[in-house]
DNA sequence: CTATTAATCTATCGGATTAGTAGATTTATG
DNA sequence: CATAAATCTACTAATCCGATAGATTAATAG
């Protein structure tokens, strides 16, 4: 399941992309309108300004507004930012690899087989939409 | 990610019905071979019976079997079990739905629609694969 | 130059979950 | 009765999650 970090990520994230113009959206904007507290919310948009998503000003007419076109930005690069591995097991995660201690022979793991599987699905979905898909309804 | 719970029931699992024979087998003989902690493989086999997927005897002799047919038991129900949800969300789950606090209308949710399709994919997987598809490698 | 606005930084915090451990008890076999 | 094996009860340490409080820095308007 994914945390409410993720949560409110793409939804504050899909709030800031509808909005037409390019001006700054405040945090207590979009943590009021997303139901989202306001002060964890502080903290995901800065995750999200610091992994190079959003740039922000600061000041009378500040706020956070997205640094790239909303079509070029894949949901599974967000979910990986804000989540971490989207594979079922650490062993076939493309992004943050890790050998299962337990497990002596990977390529004879029946469950690392199946869970390559079900990545690749999870994969062909969240690899191939982008936030841009998130703002329609 | 799975936890290591499921990761260990169902290579636990695995183990029982890669047995030919239906005499049962030891904890201890599991938790060697599969590089397991003893003592939590217990409460994850126990957990195995309470819920219908292997019965045990006690006592010389005793140990954990299958009850069903391997090929009658697919990886979904399992991970239900061991794991709970295997949505991404709890409104999108089929067996652990839950509303989300934060969402006025879930209908009109476009996280709630993508998280639908990455669920009928994974379930697709998931499924459609049996405890005896993870018997051979 | 000052007041205001808004993001940023630092520091906690309670509660839940995870992955285990220890030890006593019950049940079955021979 | 001795032994083997699952079962039950009860902890624990470490980590993470979601959230909060308060001080600080940066930008703008007047």
């Amino acid at each position: 399941m994914l945390s409410k970090k993720t949560k409110y990520g793409l939804k504050a994230l899909t709030y800031i992309a509808k909005k037409e113009d390019k001006s700054p959206v405040l945090i207590s904007e979009i943590a009021e309108n997303e139901n989202i507290s306001r002060k964890f919310l502080e903290t995901i948009l800065l995750l999200l300004k610091n992994t190079g998503f959003l740039a922000s000003k600061m000041g009378k007419g500040g706020g956070y507004y997205l640094i790239k076109d909303p079509k070029e930005i894949t949901l599974a690069s967000l979910i990986r930012i804000l989540e971490g591995p989207i594979a079922m097991l650490p062993c076939v995660s493309l992004n943050f690899y890790e050998k299962c201690a337990d497990c002596p022979d990977e390529a004879a793991c029946s469950l690392h087989k199946l869970m390559i599987e079900v990545r690749d699905n999870t994969l062909n979905v969240l690899e191939n939409k982008t936030l841009h898909d998130l703002t329609f309804d």
